[in-house]
DNA sequence: CATTTTATGTCAGCCTTGTTGACATTCCAA
DNA sequence: TTGGAATGTCAACAAGGCTGACATAAAATG
């Protein structure tokens, strides 16, 4: 067995990913090795994506929490409090407490729901759309930057990992971006 | 302009990266939706990366610092504490609380340096180890069910766009794991 | 209409993990 | 011998997770 790879998990024997062209060798990207590499490549790079915006954040008071609220408002304007928590994963009061600084500080607008005056739906206002540009724009150019480096197909790829990677349910709310007006 | 992308940042007018075959629609993958949508895939992705460890550490008392501190002593078996803080990028203090409980633990061992009595190498003790394998092989189950989904091109291309987000210093850490022996 | 459920906010307290600053020890190297 | 590097430790603090308990308003349901 030449250039057959190792592979230690028993698996249902290899359900053919949509671009497993030929047989053989291709298996090396399954090696154990490789998974650590991937898994290694995952950590670092988590930290250069967020190295950026983090420094802004914290040269204006705020932390990375502020940052997602922020995204995730501007994608999804009028959003409500409980959609927002099953987007970022927190506790309500672990929000709430991120979302009253920015809501003091004039970054967020939350006004009463039109139908159901229980929920709250949440706007950035021009301040924190300033922000969120900021950040946003920081994070983008590096994400750009690798983008352009590595070429479509090699981001092609990114994306179908990473797709894949994700819980079930999570899936879902990222997939809701297509749904947004440009 | 039909298939043209819209592009927002200035830049070096294209670099043009190593895949970029033809010209023209090809751009599309720089579009800002296309970065926010990368954007988002990483997010979405890191918390379905770190899931199952989590749940692991959690239930043994553990975070994920620990987890880090032992994936990488596992890496490099004898690695110094200097070194440990160069990859993890995070202050000797914080670092040597986590070190201490899985030293006082039995799960790490921390040797005097041989050449350089100052330095203490660190090695996984036969529990560490078997903590450490728990850990990595939920997290490699789950990357290795993406990767054998996405297909190895993907798989490539995963690896090309994370190595190009990482920060310059750090990539020559990430890539040292090619001198491991296996 | 009365009751229950839902959405949200808030207080209090706890944990992990990051930070700074100060200081002690050990020991290599000039 | 002395300066500086490597390491450890103590203390204090902050961000941002968590749980639990409780309050309020409004919708939904009987």
């Amino acid at each position: 067995m030449p250039l057959r790879a190792k592979r230690t998990t028993a698996g249902e024997d290899m359900a053919e990913g949509p671009n497993n062209a030929s047989g053989g060798e291709n298996l090396l990207f399954l090696t154990d090795e490789q998974i650590r590499k991937g898994i290694e490549a995952m950590f670092f790079a988590y930290r250069g994506f967020t190295a950026d915006p983090d420094r802004i954040l914290t040269s204006q008071g705020y932390g990375r929490a502020h940052h997602r609220a922020l995204h995730f408002i501007n994608r999804t304007h009028g959003t409500t409090v409980n959609n927002l928590l099953a987007v970022l994963g927190v506790t309500k009061q672990s929000l709430n407490r991120v979302l009253r600084t920015l809501i003091e500080d004039g970054l967020v607008e939350s006004r009463i729901g039109r139908t159901d005056r229980r929920e709250r739906n949440l706007y950035l206002t021009a301040e924190g759309a300033t922000l969120e540009r900021a950040l946003s724009e920081a994070q983008r150019e590096r994400m750009r930057a690798a983008y352009r480096a590595a070429g479509p197909q090699a981001v092609a790829g990114f994306r179908q990992v990473l797709e894949a990677m994700m819980d079930d349910e999570i899936r879902t709310h990222y997939k809701t971006i297509k749904d947004r007006r440009t």
